[in-house]
DNA sequence: TTTTTTAACTTGCAATTTGCAAGTTATTCG
DNA sequence: CGAATAACTTGCAAATTGCAAGTTAAAAAA
């Protein structure tokens, strides 16, 4: 596995455009929503987002956060059909990123299906919002 | 102007969505990096960043801003070819995003080119980091 | 045991977006 | 006034996304 890695020649050495190469599109930070958020583990999870991601675009990313050392996936030997997909510690170190863009949507987004005081408790005490998800990904 | 907000129909309620439908893509983030945290304001500037974005692209993504209220676009008075470009409240908000991301790519990318020390700077001291570069964004 | 169903992809092709570079128009400079 | 500049716009090729059918291995049903 793992051959996934470049899409394109660096562009720069800012950290910023540095993780935009491997989450700039509109489906790699949905699929770790789904993994670090919402505790998702199985490709049909991911596929079955409300979204809906093509199979194609699903198994690109998936092998490029692989390739990029943010989750790693094993086969599930409860059904050796399946694969089991979680997120390394680099992926688990993503939580305030997808946290802060979900604050920032949920306060701008007339119409956001956010749970209500999300972004009022994120606000007040980030840290133990933060945590709350560690611990939930770290119970495996 | 500020015709320019759908690209595709909304995809769901969820706040990361909403913030991707903006932001998701491999430019929008990095012309607001150059807005934000290096307070370029011309279209010029932003075409002679680093990554070497194309004035198609650029345009395309400048409207967009523009048009979902994180920026607002004037007529240079000093001299009306150029335009200035500035966050709105909005856009200011943005700035946990770009720094997370920015803390992130920095602490995973062996290559990096992020400033010495901001990645300890910014967990030692989040809300004073944040802070400066607000402070240098309301000085106008 | 065989057949059917299921999970995770893969593939072919059309639609959309990005990238490159030349072109256009309004404003400023020499 | 002509040349240069700022901010786009345009035409077209390359790359990516989206849709839906197809494939293969494993599990479930007959």
């Amino acid at each position: 596995m793992s051959a996934k890695k470049p899409r394109l020649p660096r562009r720069s050495g800012c950290p910023i455009s540095y993780s935009l190469e491997i989450f700039g599109d509109r489906w790699t930070l949905l699929v770790l929503r789904d993994l670090l958020l919402k505790g998702r583990r199985h490709f049909k999870d991911f596929l079955a987002a409300e979204e809906g991601i093509a199979t194609n675009i699903l198994t690109d990313r998936l092998q490029r956060l692989e390739a990029f050392g943010v989750i790693r996936r094993v086969r599930d030997p409860e059904d050796r059909r399946r694969r089991i997909y979680r997120p390394t510690d680099k992926g688990i170190a993503l939580l305030p990123v997808l946290l802060e863009l979900a604050a920032w949507g949920a306060h701008h987004d007339s119409g956001t299906a956010a749970p209500s005081g999300f972004v009022a408790r994120f606000a007040e005490d980030r840290e133990a919002v933060l945590e709350e998800f560690r611990r939930a990904l770290s119970e495996d």
